[in-house]
DNA sequence: TGCCTTTGTGTCTTTGCAGCACAATAATAA
DNA sequence: TTATTATTGTGCTGCAAAGACACAAAGGCA
């Protein structure tokens, strides 16, 4: 083989790790694999990237195979290559991650999860490939991330308690004391960016809260004029 | 072709941002491409990925085979891989930026480099490829990254003063109004990272500033029992 | 009607950041 | 030797944001 040819005989895939929130935990999907290498180890859904496919367009394409969904919330993070990170050949892969309303995942509706599940990221086991450093990344990445952008809401039905936001930050960043409810919606709410939609809980047994959204234009015309997101 | 065929005629790539500081201006090394594609025009320096060779290493080999150098400041910014980047074929390209000291570049020991020359990152033109954009997205996260570690000092001499500090991290971060000088001292002094030297400049003609070395076995000591630099 | 659970709210203290001016030092020129 | 020039080194005062903290109000349920 030539030195040349020896340059081609390489792949690259892509690997996406999917959040969602349950109102409780975070979580991340993941496919038991069927074939060979890691056959039945838990793994990131993903696939090699195709000749003419750019590099978002192909972690959409595993998301969307996966989940049914498109248009949700995508961020590449970094890419792994050691040298022997793929039993079968040099296959580099590129990491992404995506948040997704749990909600909105109903079934499997395709092809090469035969089983995929939700799993807490607290509870998650040995993977295969160098699957658990590349979740180690991207959970460092969505750490920071959601604290420098307001993507938390892509995990968030569109109406949703000051509470549930809470939590939800509360599960993602995990602070050692957890979060002081005062400071917590003192500081939400002085962004101006929650709508109060003068809604409140049915059906729960105690005081009902009120539901608020998030106001994604005024987010966008703020950011225009050189807002920057910081909780 | 076969499809598995075609899935390996594609390549990948390194391209290194490599920064210095001559005391004023924040530069980085560009080569002149003496072949086509894009031939005559400046662009970031990188090469293909040996087949067995990591991503790391071969981003360090750019850099030793440009300057010479080794052991100096690396770290993995972002993949670039849309279908067309590449007039020739298939290559995606994983960005790296370095950081050096600028007076340990003497002389282009190699190869590849018809001509190497420093720019100044805010006179750079039009680069070949991507490289603007790849360009664009070391220096965002060289200013991010600048102010979460104590990174700035690879870029200076061993022995500096406060001043020359200060004019590092203004022409990292450009802010608008400057740096205040005794804030800036207050808040770097503060870390207890810097150690004073008791010696001064020598052969100014104004009164000599004293010289600070940065305490890199203190810096670790203290990461490791928590301490988050930020400036 | 009373009980249970969760929501919603204000104040005080502490900490960090921004803004600001002038005397001390060394080289050089007169 | 003295004056000039350039740059260093230093402290205080608001102001804004963050952290700590407790209790009445609302609704379902027994």
């Amino acid at each position: 083989m030539s030195e040349v040819e020896s340059f081609f005989k390489s792949a690259f895939s892509v690997d996406n790790v999917i959040f969602g929130f349950d109102g409780g935990d975070l979580k991340i999907l993941l496919i038991q694999r069927g074939a060979a290498p890691y056959r039945g180890k838990w793994a990131l859904p993903g696939d090699l990237v195709y000749p003419n496919e750019d590099l978002d367009t192909a972690a959409e394409r595993v998301l969307e195979q996966l989940t049914g969904l498109r248009g949700v919330y995508l961020e590449q993070v970094r890419t792994f290559g050691a040298v022997d990170r793929h039993p079968l050949g040099r296959v580099i892969t590129i990491a992404y991650f995506s948040l997704i309303k749990i909600s909105d995942y109903t079934v499997t509706p395709a092809s090469f999860a035969q089983s995929a599940k939700w799993h807490s990221v607290s509870k998650v086991g040995e993977l295969a490939f160098d699957h658990n450093e590349i979740l180690d990344s991207c959970l460092k990445r969505l750490k920071r991330k959601v604290r420098m952008a307001p993507i938390g809401f892509e995990l968030l039905p569109p109406k949703f308690t000051l509470t549930e936001l809470q939590l939800l930050y509360e599960a993602i960043l995990a602070p050692p004391k957890g979060i002081d409810k005062r400071n917590f919606r003192k500081k939400i709410l002085s962004t101006n960016l929650l709508h109060d939609l003068n809604e409140v809980q049915e059906g729960v047994a105690h005081r009902p809260a009120k539901l608020y959204q998030f106001d994604k234009d005024k987010y966008e015309q703020l950011v225009a004029v050189g807002y920057s997101f910081d909780i």
